[in-house]
DNA sequence: GTTGGGAGAATTTTT
DNA sequence: TTCTCCCAAC
C-alpha cells in the first residue's frame, strides 16, 4: 500500500508521461533535442521505484560520466535516496564492475589495471620497437593504435579493419597482425586492460560464461540506455543480452544525434531496436521546451540533408523571438572582434557570460578566440581536451600509487622508474627482468635488490621513495586518502617537479586536487580501480565555477552535447573547418557532420549566431580561403538574418 | 644508454 | 605555436 503515488500525468507532456509510466516490455523512446528525455528517463525510473522495483536491480547506462552522475542526482531529487543503489554509469565502468568481479573467468586478476589512451600508446610504441624490423617504413603507433582500436569496436579481426586502409599503408598487413598480437599479448601478462578491452571482455564474459550471464540477466529485472543511438556493435550486443531475460529494456534516443560513428557507434543499431525486440513500443518526443521557434526551424532544414533516418520534426512550444544570425568575416581574428562585440551587446541585454557558449568543431579553432578573450580580460572557461588525469605529472603520482598496490603493473613501473635521474627505456627493461616481471613493494628482499640494481645517481633518490613503500604498508597508508601523495611530493616529486617543468608549483596544486579525491574515492584501490574512467571530474570544478563566476563557455560541438545555453555562437562554420576537412569527399562522413552541426544549433535557447570566416592562416603565413559551411549553404532563403562583415552589424 | 638540442611536421571528435 | 622525432654528444 502506497500512501501517494505522483501524478505523472501533471508532471509530463503525454508522450513524456506514455514513456515514464509504461508497463513491461521493450520501448523506444525517440527523444529529439530539447524534448525533455533526460527528465523522461529520470521519472521512469522514479516511477519504476515507486512501484516497488528495488534500485539495484534497475541498470541504467550512459555515454559520458557526466550525464550518469545528471541523472542519478535528479533522481535522487524525484525519488528519494533509495534510488541511490541503482546500477548507473557508462558502458565501461559498467563492464569495469562486471570484470572487477568475474574478471578470472577470463584469466585476468581481479585488481587489473585499465590503461587510458597514453598507456595503450606508450604499450604499442613498445611493441612495435619489439617487433618490427624496419620501424622507419611502419605506421606510427597512433596509426597502429586506432587500427586496433576499430577492429575491436567493430567486432571483426585486424586483417579486416586493414583492408580499407591498407593500399595507403603500404605495409605487410602480418606485421601489424604481429604487432596487435604482441601488444594483446603483453596486456594479458600484465593483467591489464585497455578501454576497448572492457567492452569486448564485459561481452565475452556475458556469452561465455552462462553463469555470470544468468546471474546478471536475473539480476537486472529493468536495463534503461540513455544516448542510444550512439552505442556500438559491442555495446547493443551487451544491452540485448543483459535485457534478454526480463525483456525490460528502454532504449532512448535520437539518430539525429548520433556523433560517435568514428568510435564505431551504428545509427543502424537505433533504426533496427524495433525489428531485434519483437512487440517493441515507440513513442515519439518531438516537442522542445528549449529553443525558440526560429532555431528550430533552422535545426529541422539543416538535417533534411541527411536521408534514412527516422522523420522526427521539432515541434516549438516557446513564442517567436529573433532569426539566428550569420556572420561572414574575413579571418579569426575578425570572428574574435565580433563575437566580442556581440557577447558585450548581449550583456548590455541583460544576459550573463554564463548564458552563453561558444562552440566549435575542433579544439584548434578557439585558439584565436582564447587569446583575443584574455587580452579583452573576459573570463572564460575551456572543457578542454584532456583531463586532469591525463596529465602528465598526475599519471606520475598516479604511478607511484600503482606501484605500491600492484605488483603487475608493468607501465606505472617504468613511469616512475623513469623519473629518475639517468634512468630510461633500456634500464627499466632490464630491471624488470631481473625482477623476474614483478616488483612487490611488500617483499623487502625485492625492494633491497631494486636498490642495489641502480645506479648510484638514481639510488639516492630511490630510497626515499623506497621508504615510503615501507610506510605505506607499516601506517597502511591505502586508507589513509591523500596522506601518501603528501608525502610522496615532500620525498621526492616537489624536487622532480621543479626540475620537470617549468610551472611546476601550478602542477603541485593539481596533485593536491589529486589527494581530495582519493579522499572522496573511499579508498586506494577503489580510487585506482576507476581512475582511468575518471573522465570529467573537473566537471565539478566546472559546475562550480559556472555557479561563483560569471563566465562564457568554450567547449566542443561533443563535449557541448546535452547541454544548453541561451545564447550559442558557432564558430569556424567554414568549408574545411566544419565539415572538417578530414571528413570531406565520403556520404557517411558528411552526414555525421550534418549531424554534429544539428547538435550544436540545437544547444541555443534564445539566440543563435554562426560565423564563417572565409579565410584562414596558417602559421608559416599562408592563407586558405574557404567557402561558407555547406550547412549554412543548404538552409533555405529568409530562416536567417545575415551579415557581411562585423561593422555591418 | 641517456639526454638534450634542433629540425621538422602538423594540427577531430572521446570512453 | 607546439609536439614529436631523430641524432649527436655525454
Amino acid at each position: 500500500m502506497r500512501p501517494h503515488m505522483t501524478d505523472y500525468s501533471k508532471l509530463l507532456n503525454v508522450e513524456q508521461c506514455e514513456a515514464a509510466t509504461a508497463g513491461d516490455g521493450p520501448l523506444l523512446v525517440l527523444a529529439a533535442a530539447g524534448t525533455g528525455k533526460t527528465r523522461t528517463l529520470v521519472y521512469r525510473v522514479a516511477y519504476l521505484v515507486e512501484k516497488g522495483v528495488v534500485p539495484d536491480s534497475l541498470l541504467l547506462l550512459t555515454f559520458t560520466n557526466r550525464a550518469a552522475r545528471e541523472m542519478l542526482e535528479r533522481a535522487r531529487q524525484v525519488a528519494g535516496e533509495a534510488v541511490g543503489n541503482l546500477w548507473s554509469g557508462t558502458f565501461h565502468h559498467v563492464c569495469n564492475r562486471f570484470l572487477r568481479r568475474f574478471g578470472d573467468r577470463l584469466g585476468y586478476p581481479n585488481d587489473f589495471t585499465i590503461l587510458d589512451r597514453d598507456d595503450s600508446r606508450t604499450l604499442i610504441d613498445l611493441c612495435i620497437k619489439d617487433a618490427v624490423i624496419n620501424k622507419k617504413e611502419f605506421p606510427k603507433k597512433d596509426v597502429i593504435g586506432s587500427l586496433i582500436s576499430s577492429a575491436a569496436n567493430r567486432a571483426c579481426d585486424i586483417e579486416d579493419a586493414l583492408e580499407e586502409v591498407l593500399d595507403e599503408l603500404k605495409v605487410d598487413p602480418l606485421e601489424i597482425v604481429k604487432v596487435a598480437n604482441l601488444y594483446a599479448e603483453r596486456k594479458l601478462t600484465m593483467g591489464a586492460m585497455d578501454f576497448d578491452d572492457l567492452l569486448v571482455n564485459g561481452l565475452r564474459l556475458l556469452t561465455e560464461h552462462e553463469p555470470v550471464r544468468d546471474f546478471y540477466q536475473n539480476k537486472f529485472r529493468h536495463v534503461l540506455v540513455d544516448e542510444y543511438q550512439d552505442t556500438n556493435l559491442l555495446q547493443a550486443k551487451m544491452v540485448d543480452i543483459l535485457a534478454g531475460v526480463n525483456r525490460n529494456v528502454m532504449a532512448v534516443g535520437d539518430d539525429f544525434q548520433c556523433i560517435y560513428s568514428w568510435r564505431g557507434a551504428d545509427f543502424r543499431n537505433i533504426m533496427e531496436f524495433p525489428k531485434r525486440w519483437e512487440g517493441c513500443r515507440i513513442v515519439k518526443l518531438e516537442q522542445n521546451y528549449r529553443s525558440v521557434p526560429e532555431v528550430l526551424e533552422l535545426a529541422n532544414a539543416c538535417i533534411k540533408g541527411n536521408p534514412e533516418q527516422f522523420q522526427k520534426t521539432l515541434r516549438p512550444t516557446r513564442t517567436a523571438r529573433n532569426k539566428p544570425r550569420v556572420f561572414y568575416v574575413r579571418d579569426g581574428d575578425e570572428q574574435a572582434t565580433a563575437l566580442l562585440g556581440l557577447v558585450r551587446r548581449y550583456q548590455e541585454d541583460g544576459y550573463k557570460l554564463s548564458d552563453m557558449a561558444v562552440l566549435y568543431r575542433a579544439h584548434y579553432h578557439s585558439i584565436e578566440l582564447q587569446m583575443m578573450l584574455g587580452r579583452a580580460r573576459l573570463p572564460y572557461v575551456i572543457t578542454s581536451g584532456i583531463s586532469v588525469f591525463e596529465q602528465a605529472h598526475v599519471k606520475d603520482v598516479v604511478a607511484f600509487l600503482r606501484v605500491c598496490e600492484n605488483r603487475l603493473d608493468r607501465m606505472a613501473f617504468g613511469r616512475l622508474l623513469g623519473m629518475l635521474a639517468g634512468v630510461g627505456e633500456k634500464t627499466i627493461d632490464a630491471l624488470w627482468v631481473k625482477l623476474g616481471g614483478s616488483f612487490d613493494t611488500r617483499d623487502p628482499e625485492q625492494r633491497e635488490r631494486l636498490c642495489a640494481a641502480l645506479k648510484p645517481a638514481a639510488r639516492g633518490q630511490w630510497q626515499e621513495i623506497d621508504r615510503l613503500f615501507g610506510e605505506y604498508h607499516r601506517e597502511n597508508l591505502a586508507a589513509a586518502g591523500g596522506e601518501v601523495v603528501q608525502r610522496f611530493c615532500d620525498v621526492f616529486f616537489h624536487t622532480y617537479l621543479a626540475r620537470a617543468y617549468e610551472n611546476g608549483d601550478k602542477r603541485e596544486e593539481d596533485i593536491r586536487e589529486l589527494a581530495l579525491q582519493i579522499t572522496k574515492s573511499g579508498s586506494m584501490t577503489a580510487f585506482l580501480q576507476e581512475v582511468a574512467l575518471l573522465t570529467n571530474v573537473d566537471h565539478e570544478y566546472d559546475k562550480m565555477s559556472r555557479e561563483h563566476a560569471d563566465m562564457l563557455h568554450l567547449s566542443t560541438v561533443h563535449q557541448a552535447k546535452g547541454l544548453e545555453w541561451p545564447v550559442v555562437f558557432v564558430i569556424w562554420a567554414s568549408e574545411g573547418m566544419f565539415p572538417s576537412s578530414r571528413s570531406v569527399g565520403e556520404s557517411e562522413n558528411d552526414a555525421e557532420e550534418r549531424r554534429l552541426f544539428y547538435v550544436a544549433v540545437t544547444r541555443a535557447k534564445d539566440e543563435l549566431v554562426l560565423c564563417a570566416p572565409e579565410m584562414r592562416r596558417t602559421r608559416d603565413g599562408g592563407v586558405f580561403f574557404c567557402k561558407p559551411s555547406r550547412f549554412i549553404k543548404e538552409l533555405p532563403r529568409g530562416l536567417t538574418r545575415e551579415s557581411y562583415g562585423f561593422r555591418n552589424a
